[in-house]
DNA sequence: AGTAAGATCCAC
DNA sequence: TGGATCTTACTT
């Protein structure tokens, strides 16, 4: 289908605020090539994060929210960048780094489809089990697995540029976006920020609609808490 | 210097 | 439902 093709990623096409950039990577793909193994990753589930000074209002859910800071330098530069940070001292995440550069703006990447290497990701996963069509669907659904299965670490990988295709310690990723950008966007509260006073107000999780690949939504985590705590 | 919590995942 | 596992940032 014509409507589907994809082409090279410009920082131009990244320079707008994050969460009007988040729902254009819908659809895209993340082609990363990591000690021989190139995966390719389209894009099912994002997030949209601002920082402090991006943006009418600032961002309470955001690790920028209170400026810069050595952990979310890369979120304050160029666009076309990738984030990558450690979440819970065990997960690698990956954020497309968006907005004008001096500005903190990322998206990250909740989920995506495995359309090339999912062999090459299954062994990063660490999966052993036969690739059936749900095992597969679950190899890069969230954001930890997402990061895993491509093959990006924290702090290795902060910074590679998903424009130039530059390697760095061994890798490299590129980010393709859609010609067309998809139609069934589906759009709702951020996971695991929904506890965070104020960020019911930012529905900056974007998702296509009837995806398998998509992460479950968890709303007895955050969301819960923010029921009793927040007033 | 100490500590609490975190943009998560998996097993119990 | 809770533990893993370690970095970050805020408190003493």
């Amino acid at each position: 289908m014509v409507s589907e093709e994809l082409h090279r990623a410009t920082r131009a096409e990244l320079a707008g605020l994050p969460v009007e950039v988040a729902p254009r990577l819908l659809g895209a793909e993340l082609r990363t090539l990591v000690a021989g193994s190139a995966v390719h990753l389209r894009l099912t589930e994002v997030e949209a994060y601002h920082g402090q000074g991006t943006g009418p209002e600032p961002d309470p859910g955001s690790h920028a929210r209170m400026g810069r800071t050595a952990r979310n330098a890369t979120m304050w530069g160029e666009a076309g960048h990738l984030y990558v940070y450690l979440s819970h001292g065990i997960h690698s995440c990956v954020n497309v780094v968006s907005g004008a550069e001096g500005q903190a703006g990322g998206i990250l990447l909740r989920a995506g489809e495995i359309v090339q290497g999912a062999d090459a990701a299954a062994v990063r996963r660490g999966v052993t089990a036969p690739l059936t069509g749900r095992v597969v669907r679950d190899l890069a659904r969230g954001p930890g697995r997402f990061g895993q299965a491509a093959g990006l670490r924290h702090p290795l990988h902060d910074g590679i540029d998903a424009i130039t295709g530059a390697e760095l310690d061994g890798a490299t990723a590129e980010l393709w976006l859609r010609d067309v950008p998809v139609s069934e966007v589906a759009r709702g509260p951020r996971v695991g920020v929904a506890g965070i006073a104020g960020t019911d107000a930012f529905p900056w999780r974007f998702w296509i609609a009837g995806d398998p690949t998509v992460s479950p939504f968890r709303w007895g985590r955050g969301a819960q808490e923010a029921s009793g705590s927040a007033r």
